[in-house]
DNA sequence: ACTGAAAGCACTTCTCC
DNA sequence: GGAGAAGTGCTTTCAGT
């Protein structure tokens, strides 16, 4: 992490809000001038600070409401096992995120469905029929917020 | 959810993978002129189903490597109580994400720090200031892996 | 490191199919 | 619902400090 100033710190903090925002924009609110902006935006992108600029949709609008973690616990866990049944359950479309943890279970995965119909569909045809699970355990999501980006 | 045609979905698709491609480009993958396009995006952002574009940082280039889904019970449960301690401890920048779940516990927070010095001392310092917490269990991350974007 | 200006290019709109 | 063209504005570069 090679020390960023007040300004790279600004520059990220507002195209973590909006990334559309235009090099002019972001030029008035640092009361700079297009170039040293443009520079330094540059700078961060092949530095690889910034990774990507993604657009982010609503969950509610695409049949995704419902969030589920679950926690499993698995046979085997050589190297190639776990790469693999990584690979696996992220093709699934279901799961967004897959974490290898400490604890009581072996891995969490983060799923994300219409509803609990779609739900018991993933866990009765697509999750069981992972042979490597030993056991699993479901953790609905009530309600959930997150930051927009992180604070530097 | 207006039904989204096949270029809708190809065109979400694309944005989530990078939304600073230019309209020309996404016209020409898609094989059509820019203004079809334009207006398709433009119709997608004005329905909310794009709801933003953000830059997304490597969280190792920004001293936030380790990650720790922290699982606690609180006292109260009443919607003030709940809504406050959500607004407060989202407030704390190591905590990225925030649930209210079923199960063992009430909710859980996602973190983002970077060692087990800055853990200790979230734990330590921040969140055993909250009185509401009765218990927390910690599941560090050993690795992890998400998807750019919703499969459509 | 920043300013200011200029060329290049994409966005955005409009007309027509 | 899409094509093509034209005007506008931003991006990107370059000379200068």
């Amino acid at each position: 992490m090679e020390s960023l100033d007040r300004t790279d710190r600004k520059i990220l903090e507002l195209l973590q809000q909006d990334c559309r925002i235009t090099i002019k924009e972001l030029a008035e609110k640092l009361h700079l001038s297009n170039t040293p902006v443009y520079e330094r935006v540059k700078k961060l992108e092949r530095s690889g600070i910034i990774k990507n600029y993604v657009a982010v949709l609503d969950p509610e609008k695409i049949d995704r409401s419902m969030v589920v973690f679950i926690s499993v616990s698995i046979t085997k866990h050589t190297r190639d096992v776990v790469q693999k049944f990584e690979t696996e359950v992220l093709a699934l479309p279901e799961v967004m995120e897959f974490y290898i943890t400490s604890g009581n279970f072996d891995a969490m995965l983060k799923i994300m469905v219409k509803d609990m119909h779609a739900f018991q569909h993933f866990i009765q045809e697509k999750l069981s029929k992972f042979e490597y699970i030993t056991r699993f355990n479901s953790t609905f999501v009530i309600s959930s917020a997150e930051k927009i980006g992180y604070d530097l």
